[in-house]
DNA sequence: CAAGAACTATCTACTGATAGGTAGCTTAAC
DNA sequence: GTTAAGCTACCTATCAGTAGATAGTTCTTG
């Protein structure tokens, strides 16, 4: 793994456990083994990184997913993928959601950093909708209400299944969400 | 106003904004016409400040909120009354629930603060677990359930609305949610 | 009722730590 | 001999927190 890797995957455990204000360049720098001017090098300022970062994260999140339409195809429950992915992140990272904790900052965010945010969250409903028609196509204007409930309600338990310190939180409030 | 109450309601917008980082002594200091050791003085430390900040929100919310059996005595629906209340921080106030925000940040809270910021959480389970019983007495062992699943969406939406500046996506995931 | 003690709310001046960022040098690889 | 990736050394700004003084108010008590 290259140093700029190093540093992602550093920042991303820092802003996944207090927000974009939660890292420096010179805990980072210190955390991977270089020094904080070279962290410059690799990403020129703060926001640069931060939408780096939220860029990544995106990426990786959709790529985990796979295609609604394929899982479908493939016997699989889109809506129950999706949930295991912020399951994962709650139960083995122990960590919120990246773009859940930008988004609930997103007042005090840079530019750059917001858009890279938003785009995850657009991102996300589309891939929800899709999920939801093809589970059920007569109901098509209900597709996007739908997806926009299961993000809602994920990025929602997961920050108070955190806070509570109790998963089971987690398990009652996806009760019934995948049909 | 006391300045202490004006420290806290300056400290409140700054933290619904960007969370417990996003506020210094000397900025609210500035903002209510002070200097910042005279902050200290009313609130020892930041975690002092922070902690009194989520215990008094929490109290305007319940009190805000009144009780749930009589309000359904009254004709109301609890769970409406509910939904405004987060429907007018997203729509007036244009901020997230300041313990929204505070329990994102869980990991990295200080003690003092985290403790507020659960009870919030504990407090507003229980009065969702009241209001989803006298609505449908019959029901319960789900009305826990019902409690965690109204709280997580509407918190989980409004981190979503905020981020994307639509309040039509509130409106979109509380539909039926009344019932 | 008046003297003095104690308290409230503020101030100035400071500390040590940390922040993000910059300029310019070095080293090694291609 | 150019470039990538790092370095040292520094800057200015800000941070939370402390010490000690002060002006005004309130409480206590002789």
């Amino acid at each position: 793994m290259s140093k700029k890797e190093e540093l992602l995957k550093a920042a991303e455990l820092k802003v996944r456990s207090g927000g974009y204000n939660n890292f420096s360049f010179r805990e980072l720098a210190t955390e991977v083994g270089i020094k904080s001017a070279s962290v410059h090098y690799h990403f020129p300022t703060k926001s640069d990184l931060g939408a780096a970062l939220a860029h990544q994260y995106t990426e990786e999140f959709l790529k985990a997913l796979g295609d609604p339409d394929e899982l479908y195809a493939a016997g699989k429950n889109p809506i129950d993928v999706y949930i295991n992915l912020f399951r994962k992140a709650l139960v083995k990272d122990k960590k919120m959601c990246l773009c859940g904790l930008l988004g609930a900052e997103s007042d005090s965010l840079p530019d750059k950093v917001l858009i890279e945010t938003k785009l995850f969250f657009e991102r996300n409903i589309a891939w929800l909708t899709q999920a939801h028609t093809v589970i059920a196509p007569d109901n098509k204007e209900a597709a996007k209400r739908n997806a926009i409930k299961t993000i809602a309600i994920l990025e929602g338990v997961m920050l108070i299944s955190k806070t509570l310190d109790d998963n089971q939180i987690f398990e009652e409030a996806i009760l019934g969400l995948g049909n």
